[in-house]
DNA sequence: CTAGCACTCATTGTTGAACAAAGATAGACG
DNA sequence: CGTCTATCTTTGTTCAACAATGAGTGCTAG
């Protein structure tokens, strides 16, 4: 997967695989000798991730993996819309970073079928960050994919990955098609309802598992 | 968030004041003696200040004051363009924080009276910012805030404070008066242009400055 | 003269230890 | 049962040291 060692990265990896749990607290001395680094370079890394809002930073009570809460959600969606449907009403007709959202398709779906459901998870959010990589802006998608992962934190905390994804590899290629025949505003329209379907979902889920 | 670094506010004040020139290098020690804390807390600070664009770290080179190329305000006037357009084109029509805009407004005006340029650019980044607040989205806004800042070290790089912002006074204002008597998606579109001519006019001080 | 090349020097990257400061914990007490 | 204090743990920050890398310097050969 990510072979790029950066300390950043290592953490990032664990973090959006679910094997740092949301809430967990981060002991400094801990994973930095878990990660044979020492505290200062930690605490490095610990900034960027803050910044990121992978991680929450309380002073002198230490980082925690974030841990959204229903407003949190409620928060990223609007940036989803505001961006995801934007991004996709103004992109020109025929992008060539249409690829990538067929690949990604590909991905979920091969997944899928061996009920992988965390790398479906992940293809679903290479999915949206292909949408949005069709605004050609470097900083757009740098923002966008920090607040995916983000998110993918909140389907970590309430643990429905599984059916939670799976009905969405369909509406995926949905997009793709309208966007490739009726054009790139059917295609926002289309994926603006998406969105609003699959926030309900996360919300749910929330309200199911008792979550703030 | 970053309740630990009056540092970092303070590092930010003095970027985008124009105290620490767009390129300038920013020697480690030469820094933590200024502000007389130790290398290890400027580092992390550092590393906020890279993840916000304010300023670039090159891999023991040390980190420098941002300076955006044509590329980078061209990347940047997309991400406005995609933001504010759909945070105003959505917008409820009575949403309270339009007073935030009309502050901005005054504020710009008594500053141009007074001729003090970076003060109005001040007022106008304010005006941006409080646009995006109507979409009622911490995560937007606090994203969008680091896009504008490092559009202010543009501006500082070709040095063109005064006659860059003094134009655009007014059209602010004009924004808040056709999304209050026409609504926000008719302000939307008078937005648009708006920054397209915001960005041109950009790109023409670069272009006369000689920078890439 | 100048293109390379080794060498030196300054800066960053990282570590480990140390201590102060704040919060968390637990036991004594009313 | 609650609360107050004493203790303990963890974070915040500094410092000194060294390794690693990049940049500048001057030498040599062509």
């Amino acid at each position: 997967m990510n072979h790029d060692s950066s300390l950043v990265n290592r953490l990032t990896d664990r973090l959006i695989a679910g094997e740092l749990r949301p809430g967990e607290r981060l002991s400094e001395t801990a994973l930095a000798k878990e990660f044979d680094v020492s505290r200062n370079t930690l605490r490095e890394a610990f900034r960027v991730l803050g910044e990121q809002g992978l991680v929450t930073h309380i002073p002198h009570r230490g980082v925690s993996v974030a841990s959204p809460s229903t407003a949190d959600v409620v928060d990223i969606y609007r940036v989803r819309h505001h961006v995801e449907c934007s991004v996709l009403e103004h992109a020109p007709r025929n992008h060539p970073n249409a690829v990538r959202m067929e690949a990604a398709v590909d991905a979920a779906e091969k997944f899928a079928a061996e009920e992988n459901w965390l790398e479906v998870g992940t293809a679903n959010m290479e999915f949206h960050n292909a949408v949005v990589s069709l605004s050609d802006s470097r900083r757009l998608m740098q923002s966008f994919s920090n607040v995916l992962a983000e998110l993918r934190l909140a389907f970590l905390k309430v643990e429905v990955l599984d059916f939670l994804h799976a009905p969405f590899i369909g509406r995926n290629q949905e997009v793709i098609d309208v966007y490739r025949t009726d054009g790139p505003a059917a295609a926002a329209t289309l994926l603006g309802a998406y969105l609003g379907d699959s926030e309900r979902q996360v919300l749910g889920a929330y309200a199911r598992a008792g979550q703030d």
